[in-house]
DNA sequence: TATGAATGAGAATTCATTCAT
DNA sequence: AATGAATGAATTCTCATTCAT
């Protein structure tokens, strides 16, 4: 199954969503129960202030049972985060091979909102993990590593090529696409984190703010008028 | 010493900053030395991974030696952290007593620029601790508090004067100032971030990416046309 | 059966002898497999460096199936160990009734020809059982005191007879029966270990090796010339 | 301090010899307790047998003080057996520059009256840790790799030198040296063992048994009377 | 002021054993 | 008969903190 940010992703639950993971591997019980009860007290306490005898008690299990499943505590925090971070950036790594260039959106805005939309609510699923991922991120090097590398990369590459082809097309502003690129992000994910992270229990109107974000963002960077190409 | 964005901030280092702090209670080369190790250390591997050992070793004292300074490991991060935020914070502090608004700068692009140009410059100073405290923030409430209540309410007060300024001077689009903002600081922090945390080697244009990124924010949130006030 | 030093000891494998010994009592291929693996792995590891797993693992079978045939851990080393001792001291306690002394032999030489034959063989095929024998004896007081006391004493007792007789014909030294044995027994017991444990890969020539070692055992005990008596 | 065989050996206490070995370094009185109660515990139940918990209630300590002093309960096994190993073997390997022969001995059995009264002294200083030293050596590669090849290879050299010595005299019979070694090794070492470890009650007149021992051994290798060389 | 030995509560992890299936 | 999930007590080891010097 792949995610693309024009799809609606209706998956329930980052629960779920592990369990596919797996295909066949079913997990009992005490397995997802571990799971949960880490997602929750990593979130909230930080992978290093988390005691596994915590988990073990919010999971009902055994202090013992964790270790049949997680050989090591960093075992599970991996288990947890890896995954979820392939998922996180899976819509950037689609391969419509032999093009870096999705050409189904017929404007940079169309495209924004595609990508808006879907993180937004992918985020909102993998709410907490995200947390863990983020607030872990800078202790563990592996980590960091396969984030900047394995993935930021192909993401920027990814998002480059729509950038330039909408520059091509004159809708954009000739400037470095990594400044645009930076610039873009930066409004999507402070927009997603002050929804989620800052003010959660705000009033939203999602659609609002998404096209007011939009249009922020298209103006922005939108060409001047005299350099519209033909 | 107050800051204030049009200020150029000359104080050379955090920690020259820190020992200003007490005014006239001294501390010990020992103590300074603690306070750089710790901060090192936190920063590092953060606050519940870092052993307070290992703080001593680097610091070169005895492990009973921090204790005499900071009853407590978690008094050692909030005497880094807490001033470290109120600084962070404190050029939107300014009290001109009775106006919230900051008359100074001509334009919103002026005091955007003032703005990025001097908590650039102090991020780059201070930036060890900055990590700390963007890491920490999670995890300890009354941090977070601090953060949430006493003072990003301030800031956004702040700002929002400006805006609302601007706003009403034709020079900005009449959508919620909260909206506003968001996207300005999502910006702005996204470009420091990816400046020093993410790409801290590649080789950086300040000045020109400084100017790129007024005209994105001050494109992408300018008034249409026709809406510009008389 | 039992095993005199004087017969060819022709069983295979310990493993064989292992099952020989319930008689009727068969033991499943599971059983057997979990035998050798914990021989193979209380050898190595120790008894108390063992887990049980691993054992079950090595044998291919459930954790849990491990304890449908012995008790505990210590029934599993005891069931193993305890009937190897018994064989292993078995030919010393062959009851021809009513007389200690074997008369079989001419001489003292061939009598420690067939100790030292017969027993380097039965050490061949039960090495490592022997090698667990020897590590654990110093840690289970009742694998000790049935060593000690079951079984040492009885052998003594029979070598003793063996010594009193040849002393008696004036080919062996007069000095106390305890010091003849241990130093018997501690040549040819330094040569067993030397030869399958200390240095199994040297090339061994043991008829020549034994041979000398009878020798140098011989002339050591020999009377000395005046004292052979008629 | 160099041990000779020929030297009496007065030091009272392996504790104080270890506690000798560092020199300056001294040892604080809990470090000494843990040493005294691990070897006393290692020797009883084993290494793996042995949990750090009682040796530090045995010490008289808490349990962590033992990891001050020992990084892990592997290096506190070293610390205690590694040194004794050398101790053990140190006569064996004194370089009397350029020549493997010590000529202080004017007969083998000079030579081997030196040695088993000064082993036998040292063994029952070290009683307890060359216990733990041969308990432990099957389970450790390292420790056996030191004895083996580090050590034992050198005894062997230094002895040879003395059998091929007093072989060319004529005084031993003409078989290989390591026949001849390991045969008056193994005799020696029984001794030792019996002495110590199987009979310690048994009232041994060590006088008279050395006696014996070395008459069983010279008489076992002497040459035969028409080979003597003249 | 500074030390660093000592602590002991608690952390992660192991493992023999049980038991429902 | 056999499994293997589950347990929980025990084990090794860590670490913030104290305190006598």
């Amino acid at each position: 199954m792949t995610e693309h940010f024009s799809a609606n992703n209706n998956t329930e639950d980052w629960a779920q969503e592990l369990l596919a993971l797996g295909g066949e591997e079913k997990m009992t019980p005490k397995q997802v129960a571990i799971l949960q009860a880490a997602v929750d007290v990593f979130a909230e306490k930080g992978y290093a202030g988390t005691a596994t005898s915590e988990i073990a008690q919010k999971a009902g299990v055994a202090e013992g049972t964790i270790f049949r499943y997680y050989k090591t505590k960093k075992d599970l925090l991996l288990s947890i985060v890896g995954p979820t971070m392939s998922r996180l950036l899976a819509p950037f790594v689609i391969r419509n091979f032999g093009n870096l260039l999705d050409k189904s959106f017929d404007s940079y805005e169309d495209f924004l909102r595609s990508l808006i939309r879907n993180r937004l609510e992918f985020a909102r699923k993998n709410f907490k993990i995200l947390q863990i991922l983020i607030q872990e991120i800078p202790f563990h090097p592996n980590l960091r590593e396969q984030f900047m590398e394995d993935i930021m990369s192909k993401v920027f590459e990814r998002i480059s090529a729509q950038v330039e082809h909408f520059k091509q097309k004159g809708e954009i502003i000739d400037i470095p696409a990594p400044t645009l690129i930076r610039f873009t992000a930066s409004a999507i994910i402070g927009y997603i984190m002050t929804r989620l992270l800052l003010q959660p229990n705000k009033e939203w109107n999602d659609e609002e703010e998404i096209e007011l974000l939009i249009r922020l963002i298209g103006h922005g960077i939108a060409a001047d008028p005299g350099d519209r190409s033909v």
